[in-house]
DNA sequence: AGTCGATAAATTGTATGCAAAATGTCTAAC
DNA sequence: GTTAGACATTTTGCATACAATTTATCGACT
């Protein structure tokens, strides 16, 4: 046992007591962005008790949150041996890719029928300063864009049980995202053009093409994702 | 070093060798169930104590349960108040048949790349047989037949979390749809007609055109049964 | 009599303890 | 040198005990 656990207690001693927040919830989001922030290798044991003592709690809310974190496959839980960080297989990776299609599909079909003018302005400004960014080659603040106006439909859904497994997913996935800062220069463009497409839609509230881009649009960037990650994550 | 699938430990109960069912899960699954079945009204305040007596097990994994319920979203957790049956508003309603009709759409774009020539006639028996209950007004085999079909073409997707997620979603609202085990005339036949097309694009492989019409088909059910379901809930 | 407040009961949140299962180590036999 | 088995250690699963918060009951005051 010589993976460092010694970081995680620093990070995660952080703050404690910061709320009325009952300690439960306080553990499960710091686990869960512990875990979302890529800490933890998949694969690692996670000994309760270690964890306990990083954390300052005992066992039994440190549990409860484990077996939420369970349900929401992030970990895994392996009857009398513990919790292990879940390993995403590239078949894992698809799958999240294909759901988060879909879900961005769905939410564009319905940010048609709901989504307000201001709204579809907010979308329009942020679009053009994302093609700013694109034009000046500047990665981050257009991958920062990127992924706001993808949230802003969502949002646009007025579906909150869709918005909220919305993000789940996506914070499944960030621990994937980073190792895949970089896109090629050729989808780089191409990604822009379906922008333009998505916005163009959007203006006219044709939900059904706009469902249709959205889909193409996620199933491209998981096959550029997953080309990058097949290189990084096989070393 | 293979494991099996996480999530079916938690969410499903697959894993029948021996009777050695940690407690914790036993108690998940019974809760689960008693919930879906609607033997709990919703807004019940549901005391530890009494459910541990019935359960006959302590609090500690009664409350781990407990969690992953909340979790799931089946119970509400109020600090330091206990847990609550939650209550479903009809914008509740109206959210989890757009995610399922969203669900389902994703599902039979994707199945229409992956599914087998035989299970394509699997379906299409089942079709045949469903027609069968419809014109003899065989309404709970008309039902039954159904939900079959949807759920082989969810199955025929190849995607795991997305058939974890849309099982999730069906039990959440099993509560509902036993209060709706009724169809219009009209609908009915609108909805065979429906189906027939369900059918044609997946013979076809036509994903785009299977999304379209699967997504109608679950939208036109939510209007029919938010329809009955509105005289029946406004009690 | 009604309302407000204080105290008591009940209920939830957390910590600790104990038994069972799993993991690791050491020894002995081949 | 390798392997199999028994014992010790560690770790998990569950139950109980205690602390904190909420809810209920009762009495005092307007």
């Amino acid at each position: 046992m010589e993976y460092e656990q010694p970081q995680a207690a620093t990070i995660l001693n952080a703050k404690i007591d910061e709320e009325v927040e009952s300690l439960h919830d306080g553990i499960l989001s710091k686990l869960r962005d512990f875990i979302v922030e890529g800490h933890l290798r998949p694969g690692d044991r996670v000994p309760e008790r270690q964890l306990c003592e990083s954390l300052g709690v005992s066992r039994t809310p440190l549990r409860e949150a484990l077996k939420v974190l369970a349900a929401e496959g992030l970990i895994e839980l392996l009857p009398n041996r513990g919790a292990r960080i879940r390993e995403f297989t590239p078949d894992d990776v698809r799958e999240f890719f294909e759901m988060l299609a879909g879900m961005e599909s769905t939410a564009g079909r319905l940010a048609c029928e709901r989504i307000t003018e201001a709204a579809i302005e907010q979308i329009e400004a942020l679009h053009y300063q994302m093609y700013g960014h694109y034009m000046r080659r500047e990665l981050p603040e257009y991958f920062r864009l990127n992924q706001l106006i993808h949230e802003r439909i969502v949002a646009a859904a007025g579906n909150h049980a869709l918005e909220t497994y919305y993000h789940g997913l996506t914070a499944r996935m960030r621990r994937l995202r980073y190792s895949a800062n970089t896109i090629k220069r050729d989808r780089w463009g191409q990604a822009m053009r379906e922008h333009e497409q998505i916005l163009d839609a959007l203006r006219r509230r044709d939900g059904r093409e706009l469902a249709e881009i959205l889909y193409e649009h996620l199933i491209h960037k998981w096959s550029a994702t997953s080309e990058a990650l097949g290189t990084a994550e096989a070393e």
